[in-house]
DNA sequence: TTAATAGTTCAATATATATTGAAACTACAA
DNA sequence: TTGTAGTTTCAATATATATTGAACTATTAA
């Protein structure tokens, strides 16, 4: 690796730290995620340590948390003591696990509230009520169409469907012309 | 409102509040947000610094927020000195602000960093710099794909298309048999 | 003009979150 | 069994973020 693509990958692990705190990530790890997607053959916890400047405690809980969201797998070669750290691939496995996660934390707990509270508004005809009753309804159609996309997603394989591998070869096309 | 339905509300601005963070909001912010769904016609600040037990400062910098969102409107109503914050009841540009937003904040980057990064590794012909490269492109493919849909979205109007008003009718029909 | 009311800003502070490092744990080898 | 290399956990600490409230601005009424 030469110097300019060190720089490269530089540049992109701040990037993706600092849109990883949009995103609700940790910095620590998605700065380890962008790092060990500059590895072709994943790396162990101390090469991270050294690459990072990080504590090993740090290390440990950014590869759990990765982990937990399907990003990297961590691996024990056979006749090796430590563990290999590796990103997944592929890509429709990674946008998946990724969609799963923030479904169940982050939309869930919504239909599940709005279809508790909208029936027990029915006694007060209150307009107060009435408009609040009308606002929890528009959440549940919005939250739950959004829900329905995301559990054909989860199903089926849209992204192949969208043609992930054309867009792929168009990318590298363009990079080409660039060049 | 009765007394059942303030604990509606009160639940409601508590889920809201916690999910709010998920999303990288400000728990004052989606407090008055939540709150403010409850109000048919919107609030003054003193109200809502009342209702909320928040500062006036709070309040304010909330409504901000909640402002450059798109999410609520602060009206000022001819011959009166206080302002009232409404929250903007029209769905489908709720939605449409969002997105604008979270495309300008989280993905344009992505895409701008990508597309400057990838040409930059031409020149080393490592396997490092290879894999790197190739992981670059399906970023840009996948963020690519993402983006061509939201530009869609936002050129077009999607949400009509897909039946939101059918989905309404249908979350107040399962109501009423929950009733 | 002045007093009063509402709104905004921002430095100080309170609160929550991430990071560390020491200790506990695990698996293996001598 | 003991020693060693590697990993995980968690309480303490450092860092970052949200909230406040006092000072400031704008607007209206007296």
């Amino acid at each position: 690796m030469d110097a300019s693509t060190a720089q490269v990958r530089d540049e992109f692990i701040q990037l993706w730290s600092r849109l990883g705190q949009f995103w609700g990530i940790p910095t620590g790890t998605s700065r380890v995620y962008a790092w060990l997607l500059s590895r072709p053959d994943g790396a162990g916890s101390d090469e991270i340590m050294a690459g990072l400047r990080m504590s090993r405690g740090a290390v440990s809980m950014a590869c759990k948390e990765l982990r937990d969201w399907g990003l990297v797998l961590t691996l024990q070669d056979p006749g090796e003591r430590r563990a290999r750290h590796v990103v997944e691939t592929d890509l429709s496995t990674v946008v998946r696990n990724i969609v799963r996660a923030r479904k169940r934390r982050e939309w869930d707990p919504i239909l599940d509230g709005v279809r508790d509270w909208i029936p027990r508004l029915a006694g007060d005809d209150s307009r107060e009520a009435a408009v609040l009753r009308e606002r929890l309804e528009s959440i549940e159609a919005c939250v739950g169409m959004a829900d329905g996309m995301a559990q054909r997603f989860l199903a089926g394989g849209m992204l192949s469907d969208l043609g992930l591998r054309t867009l792929t070869a168009a990318a590298r096309e363009r990079a080409r012309r660039k060049t």
